[in-house]
DNA sequence: AAAGATATCAAACAAGATGTTGCTTATTTA
DNA sequence: TAAATAAGCAACATCTTGTTTGATATCTTT
């Protein structure tokens, strides 16, 4: 009996996989993903639907995928972030790294902002953001004096994450510079 | 003929309207405003499918009237603020006049923030301050020295939503002058 | 390169949801 | 009370979702 080596996908496997990804991909920078149906996906993406529920239960089985790629490739840019927990600077160093990742990926982040209401974009942040804080909470969980910690990050995340979707949308008026140095200041 | 006075609605539109209504801001509290189906509202609500397209074109059309009457309620509560448009003073006020707008509605907020994934509640909040906030900006275009003034708001903007989602969240954890203590002193 | 394995395609199907329509019944208005 | 009109009922076409079948094409392994 001729038997397959595991974890070795078959090419074909591979292909349409790809192919229906990357098709998601351009058709949210058409539409809210509530929109795009799945028949929308396989036939620009030239393949058939029942293949796609081969893969696939759904469409949000599809997108959960890419999300959580960009999530995880958003985290791992923040997570080299060294710098004790000082609130400010570690705020402003994270901000940075963010503010360099989305620079690189500002085409799909834009594209995908303009089509779903900042809800996936937000998403991502939040969660990634706030991962990377109550993580750090944990290890330092010195109780703190005025403020809740819980509170802070509260505040400061979200200032953060609004900053970010603003600076998506608005690429090209302020650099990422300006945006450090007014968080800078503004930051206590 | 017969001729009915204008802007009188027949008792029997109001009825349903005001069921269907009902019925949906019900729903929100089981499922998300996506998995929630036209027929799902009209059975719980005991009307006919047919008569609720002669009201509504479809469920959007449904809830914008809930997320407006939302919007306009919040939007009201926080428009009384008369204070100048000092920064820090003007958060802080607009943040108590919210907080107790949230107290007052904090069963239906709740409800709709368990089940929607904080979208629909946030897009409320960032709507609403965003146009105060915005309209006092046109009102004080005072060149700010260091900051540009549409930094500072989006930054705020953010913080105060995120502590307001996350108040809503955990209900009884702080009071309401303990969030806008900690305000104060988060905000230079 | 050939045989065997398997992924894709094509076509058809059922189930569920959306809108629409024509007709009847019930309620409201004046 | 009569006229107006809203709501109910039932049927219909359409669309989308998932699933299934068997034929065809492509890949893997020997």
């Amino acid at each position: 009996m001729i038997k397959k080596e595991e974890n070795k996908k078959d090419l074909r496997v591979i292909k349409t996989e790809n192919l229906l990804y990357a098709t998601l991909i351009d058709l949210l920078k058409e539409k809210t993903f509530e929109e795009i149906k799945v028949s929308d996906i396989c036939n620009k993406a030239l393949i058939n639907r029942s293949t796609f529920y081969a893969h696939y239960q759904d469409k949000y089985e599809l997108v959960v995928g890419f999300i959580s790629t960009l999530k995880s490739e958003l985290a791992k840019a923040i997570k080299d972030n060294g710098s004790t927990f000082n609130t400010k600077e570690y705020y402003l160093e994270m901000i940075e790294m963010i503010l360099t990742h989305i620079e690189e990926k500002k085409k799909i982040y834009q594209d995908i902002l303009t089509n779903n209401r900042n809800s996936i974009v937000m998403d991502i942040l939040l969660d990634v953001i706030n991962n990377d804080v109550n993580e750090r909470l944990e290890k330092n969980l010195k109780e703190n004096e005025k403020i809740p910690s819980k509170v802070i990050s509260t505040f400061y995340i979200g200032a953060v994450t609004s900053i970010c979707i603003e600076w998506m949308k608005n690429t090209n008026e302020y650099s990422k510079e300006d945006i450090i140095h007014y968080l800078n200041l503004l930051m206590q």
